[in-house]
RNA sequence: GCGGGAGUAGCUCAGUCGGUUAGAGCGCUAGAUUGUGGUUCUAGAUGUCGGGGGUUCGAAUCCCCUCUCUCGCCCCA
């Protein structure tokens, strides 16, 4: 291993960079309470068994991409690869089927042991929301909504297409996967050697394959709505319908596949074609059965998860950090430039010395580097009056102002826009 | 996990018949200039040439291994 670097798939996060991941998880959370949400915090690893019973044994997140290892008690514990497994688990142990329906926001980092790619890394971070309780498709239709305004605020929602699919109930799913294995067997001699391993695991897979040679096999298959229950198709037909009458762009994709295994009836995802092979950017589905799976009370939900990596890679809007005050002492009284800062920094202001340089170079580092607004000229002749010299840099007009109402006349001009 | 491409200063890169002390631009630090702006000028600092091994009188350069990034597959946010 050479010198000293950060693990493979991990990364620092510098100035810029964490100012877009954290717009990206504030601007989440903020829409997200607008629809009633509250946030809950999980640790970021659990026992692994409440993953490998509740993503399923053939998924590949189970079988190969999670970070487990054994603590000092002998117990296997696991880094989480995904949120929902967490947050139904905490759900569990704290009894919150009391207080049903829940809405829960949550944000943080995932672990994969992956091959690192541009939009894919070992540790990424994902806000995500779940809605435990609410069997009403009216709890699918409003978790679309969210995410589309989650979109929408982080000015993604043009580049960013939701493809919404139904995996139908219990029943549903299960007659469906035997009609597909019937058709799919008699060509499995002309499937690609990833869709015949499929055929065994998981045969639903198969329909999104990007091998030419499945796709044409595919095109013939029976489709998913034939197969669906009565009360199946009237649920997809109402989470449609939501959508429409809330003016929401879909596309209903046949061939859409979630690949946890606790995913029933919706299932979705929004993607973009500006991130090369990770498209995804958003998606999740329904999960009725995951709780009673776990060992708590039959309980419904519907969630998603968005990657904040990816979804900071789209965004363009990054807010400016704060423009602070620029407190330049001259004359040698540095420390009495650190005492009128530390003065306006009390006052609640963000305020910065300029040290260096003599007074022009001072200045154009405020207005440069510091992207101050004002500037404090702490001066020998101002101060004998007690005062200090204030420059607007954006227009150049200067006041003298009373040190005693610094903080004030300042407050009262807070600093616009770059 | 599988297959392709790439790694030289903080950043973008030049450096290929193997030949002294490895370069440029930007950035950084300081000065010109302790009292008025992002320009300019001058000076300066910084590299285990990703790491290890090998071939050679001599390796950033050729060979092997390895690490990381990157593109695609698998899969996923």
């Amino acid at each position: 291993m050479a010198a000293l670097q950060s693990v493979r798939g991990t990364h620092d996060l510098l100035d810029d960079a964490v100012r877009r991941h954290r717009f990206v998880e504030e601007t989440a959370f903020a829409v997200a309470r607008r629809y009633g949400f509250g946030e809950i915090v999980t640790p970021i690893f659990e026992f692994t068994e409440v993953f490998a019973r509740t993503l399923g044994d053939t998924s590949d997140v189970v079988t190969k991409e999670m970070y487990s290892f054994t603590d000092r008690s002998g117990d296997s514990l696991t880094l989480r690869p995904e949120g929902t497994a967490g947050v139904a688990r905490a759900f569990v142990s704290n009894g919150l089927a009391q207080s049903l329906p829940l809405k829960l926001f949550y944000r943080g980092p995932m672990f994969r042991h992956e091959r690192p790619q541009k939009g894919r890394q070992r540790q990424f971070h994902q806000v995500g929301v779940e809605v435990l309780g609410v069997e009403s498709p009216l709890a699918d239709i409003e978790a679309l909504a969210l995410a589309w305004r989650v979109l929408d605020a982080l000015g993604v929602a043009d580049v960013v297409t939701l493809e919404i699919n139904t995996l139908g109930d219990g029943d549903s799913r299960a007659a469906y996967r035997d009609a597909l294995v019937a058709y799919l067997s008699d060509f499995r001699d002309r499937l690609s050697e990833d869709s015949r391993d499929r055929l065994e695991r998981n045969p639903l897979r198969i329909l999104d394959s990007k091998d030419e040679g499945d796709r044409a096999i595919v095109a013939d298959a029976p489709r998913m709505a034939d197969s669906l229950t009565p009360a199946a198709r009237d649920f997809f037909a109402e989470v449609t319908g939501g959508l429409e009458v809330l003016g929401i762009p879909f596309t209903v994709n046949p061939r859409l596949v979630r690949g946890l295994d606790y995913y029933c009836h919706t299932a979705f995802e929004f993607t973009t074609d500006a991130l090369g092979a990770q498209g995804t950017v958003l998606a999740g589905g329904r999960y009725d059965g995951l709780i009673a799976q776990m060992g708590g009370p039959k309980t419904a939900g519907i969630g998603w998860a968005a990657g904040i990596e990816r979804l900071a890679m789209l965004t363009a809007r990054t807010p400016d950090p704060a423009r602070p005050v620029a407190v330049i002492p001259m004359g040698g009284g540095d420390l009495a430039g650190l005492k009128v800062a530390e003065d306006l920094r009390a006052a609640g202001l963000a305020a910065e010395m300029g040290f260096s340089g003599n007074l022009k170079k001072r200045l154009a580092r405020a207005a440069d580097r510091m992207n101050a607004r004002f500037a404090v000229i702490l001066g020998e002749d101002e101060g004998s009056r007690g005062a200090a010299l204030v420059r607007d840099l954006d227009t150049g007009t200067q006041d003298e102002v009373p040190l005693a109402s610094l903080a004030a006349w300042l407050r009262e001009r807070p600093p616009s826009g770059r």
